[in-house]
DNA sequence: TTTAGCTGTAACATGCCTTGTTACAGACAG
DNA sequence: CTGTCTGTAACAAGGCATGTTACAGCTAAA
């Protein structure tokens, strides 16, 4: 899978705001979220949409606009993140049907489906265990 | 992540192939399995070639060629065909380096590398707990 | 020793995804 | 009103996954 990095992008994105809120900055733009990130605002904008319609962050328009946590820190797992802006399956099926008439090509998708999603269950449990404000703290 | 197939192909092939022995066909050419998978044989061959250097398979060349089990399909875990056949990591970091000026853009990859690292252990201790015999038994 | 059959791999095409970039309409605090 | 910043479209570049053709190399079997 090419690995992509909406997940880092994303927790380094919060764990700033976070910061910034903590030392009394309200509001970050997406220009200055992107100065820490290096990388271009329009994807930070992009990031922090999904954050925002997973109901993480919030956004203020007009002249001193930006964004701002929703939720506390505490309150905040990777789990979140990793659902507001993943789409992306973590293996995929066959990209063709398999053959039918074969007793495996009949019967895997079934079989994987499961595996595959209690290899999911397990990814995302592990993700729960950490919040914003475990990587924060970390990241001092 | 660009979720990739490569698993669901490789588990597909080594099942196929140990259904095929349990019937009494030692020997499968990539043609065959490409027949079950419904995929081009160069496809398989590559497969076939990652699982072959992890010593999961055997290959025969010269006339009535093909591909064999190394190991009794009980002894063959999803996380062993995970090894094998996947490069990438689960999660991408950066694609340039964050701003080191910034506590966040310093502190966050080590955070994160760990988070990552225990996300993935989690991952492949629920696929070493599935066996291409088990998948076979559910496929049937 | 030849021969036929299959592997191993290079080379290339295609399509999709990710990231980056520019541009601009829309929202709104002051 | 006005200036600032968001939301998003549009496009480009690069990379990866998959598919396809082609061919050299290997070897069991005749």
């Amino acid at each position: 899978m090419a690995a992509n990095s909406r997940l880092t992008i994303a927790v380094h994105a919060l764990t700033w705001i976070a910061l910034a809120q903590r030392r009394g900055q309200e509001w970050l733009t997406s220009e200055q979220v992107a100065a820490s990130v290096n990388t271009n605002a329009v994807i930070i904008r992009r990031s922090l949409g999904d954050l925002r319609r997973a109901g993480l962050v919030e956004v203020r328009h007009g002249a001193g606009a930006g964004w701002s946590m929703a939720r506390a820190p505490e309150d905040i797992t990777l789990l979140q993140v990793y659902d507001a802006v993943e789409r992306e399956p973590l293996f995929a099926m066959h990209r063709t049907e398999p053959n039918l008439e074969c007793p495996i090509g009949r019967g895997i998708r079934p079989v994987l489906d499961v595996v595959y999603d209690r290899a999911d269950q397990s990814l995302r449990r592990e993700l729960a265990l950490t919040s914003i404000a475990d990587v924060l703290r970390d990241c001092l």
